[in-house]
DNA sequence: TCCCGAATTTGACGATCATCAATCCGAACT
DNA sequence: AGTTCGGATTGATGATCGTCAAATTCGGGA
C-alpha cells in the first residue's frame, strides 16, 4: 500500500486516516495493506492469530458473533470508512465477515496498536470515533428494539442508504443494492426471515418502496419510512 | 477535591483515573469536584451548558435519551467505577441523571477534554474502556433483544451483581439493592413494568430469587438465572 | 436455454408480550 | 395507628411475531 494508493484513497477524508499528515501517513500505510475480499471471506492477517483491524473502503461487512449452540448474531455493520477491529484485545469474540466482495486497508492488529501509541492524532480520532459509534450503538439499540418489526426494518434501510451516500458509483441516490440477504437482516434486528420477509412485502405494499430482483431496492417515500420507525 | 480524596477514593484502582501517576493526578483532579447527588438529580455543571463528564464512585446512574414525543428510554447504567460523559460532544443528546444518592467524580466537559488532550495515558484508558463498553453494548443488545422478557431481566440482575461486586458495603453478596425501579428496569429492557412484574413473580416462584421489599433482591440460584440467558 | 438449489415468499397457527383496568402494597406523613 | 399516594401486582384480552410447513422465484451453471 503506497502512498499513493491512500492519497487516491475514496475514503481519504473520512476514515481514520484523515488524522494524518501526508509525512504519518506514508509510515502508517507501511504497516497496512490493501485487500480485496469475496463475499463470506473472514477478515485474518496472515500468520496472526488476532483479529485484524481494519478500514471499510467499500463493499460492506459485518460484525458477528457465534454463540455456543452455533447460531450467529450480527451485532454490527461497517460500511466504506468505517473502521473495525479491537485493537486491544488479543482475543475478540467479535468475527468481521465481508458481506459482499470488498475493499479494506488491513492492518495486524498489533501493528495497529503500535501506530496508536506512536500517532496521537490518530489516537484521538479513533476515540472521537468510538465514542460516537457507542453513543449511535446505545441509542439504536433502544430506539429499535422496542419498535415493532417493521419499523425496525425501515430504520435499517433508511441508515443503510444514508450511510452508503457519498460513496462509489452512487449513480441513483434512490437506488440501494442491500448488503445483507433476508437471513441477515434477520440477525441483525432479531427477527426471523419470515418476519423479514413479510414486512419487507408490507412496505411494498404501502407504496414505501420497490423491490427490484432479491437485493435491489428503491426508495418510493423517504419520508414515509422515517415516519414508521418515529412512533 | 484533593489529592488525598483520591487517593482514598474507593474506585481509584478501576476508574480511568488509574492510569494516572500521583503527580498527573493531583493536576488532573483540580478540574473536577467529588458531588454528591441525590436520586432524581441530572449530572450538570454549574454554570455550563454542556453535560459534564464524571466517574461514577458509589450508587448508579441512568444514561437515557427523552424522545420528541416525551417518553425516555434507558440506554445505559452507570455504577461505581464507570466513566460517563462525551468529552467530544458540546452538546449530547444522552442525559446522565442519579438513579439511587450516589456520588460521582465530576468534571466540566471542556475541563475534561483539556484534561484528555495534556495527558496521552488518560485518553489511552479512556479509548480502551471506551471501545470494551462498545463490544458489550454491541453483545448485549444482541444477545439480549431476542431473548424472552424472563432472560432479559435474569441477564440485568446478574450483570448489576456482577458490576456491583467489590464495592461498597457488599456484606452479603447474594444480596442485591436494586438500583432501578419496576418502571427503570422496564425502559430499559424494552418491556412494559407489567411484563416486568410478572417475571420477577415468575423468577421468584422458580425458586430463582426472593424479593425483599421493592428494590431488596437475593439470588438462590445463580446458575439458574445464568441458565435462563442461555437459550 | 433449461435445470437445479438456495433464498425467499406465503400460509396457518400458537406463544409471548402489550394493553387496559383494577387492586394491592409500602413508605412517608400526620 | 390511620391516611395517602405512587409504585407494584394481578387479571383478562388481543395484536404481533415466532414456529412449522409448503410453494415459489431467482440466479448461476450445465
Amino acid at each position: 500500500m503506497s502512498t499513493q494508493a491512500c492519497a487516491d484513497c475514496v475514503v481519504r477524508n473520512r476514515a481514520i486516516c484523515r488524522a494524518l499528515d501526508a509525512e504519518s501517513l506514508a509510515e502508517f500505510s507501511r504497516s497496512g495493506r490493501r485487500r480485496r475480499l469475496k463475499a463470506g471471506e473472514t477478515l485474518r492477517w496472515q500468520g496472526d492469530e488476532d483479529a485484524p483491524c481494519a478500514t471499510v473502503i467499500s463493499g460492506a461487512v459485518k460484525l458477528s458473533v457465534v454463540e455456543e449452540d452455533g447460531d450467529e448474531r450480527i451485532v454490527g455493520l461497517g460500511l466504506p470508512s468505517d473502521f473495525v477491529g479491537s485493537p486491544f484485545d488479543e482475543a475478540s469474540e467479535i468475527t468481521t465477515t465481508a458481506l459482499t466482495d470488498c475493499e479494506v486497508c488491513l492492518f495486524p492488529r498489533n501493528a495497529f496498536s503500535a501506530a496508536l501509541e506512536s500517532n496521537r492524532d490518530l489516537e484521538t480520532e479513533l476515540l472521537k470515533r468510538t465514542m460516537a459509534d457507542l453513543k449511535a450503538a446505545r441509542m439504536s439499540r433502544s430506539r429499535s428494539a422496542a419498535l415493532p418489526a417493521r419499523a425496525r426494518i425501515a430504520a435499517l434501510l433508511l441508515d443503510l442508504k444514508t450511510r452508503g451516500q457519498g460513496c462509489a458509483a452512487t449513480v441513483d441516490p434512490d437506488y440501494l443494492e442491500l448488503p445483507l440477504t433476508r437471513g441477515e437482516i434477520a440477525q441483525f434486528l432479531d427477527l426471523r426471515i419470515e418476519t423479514v420477509s413479510r414486512e419487507f412485502g408490507a412496505l411494498e405494499e404501502a407504496g414505501l418502496i420497490a423491490r427490484q430482483g432479491r437485493r435491489g431496492l428503491r426508495f418510493l417515500d423517504e419520508d414515509g419510512l422515517r415516519g414508521l420507525t418515529e412512533v
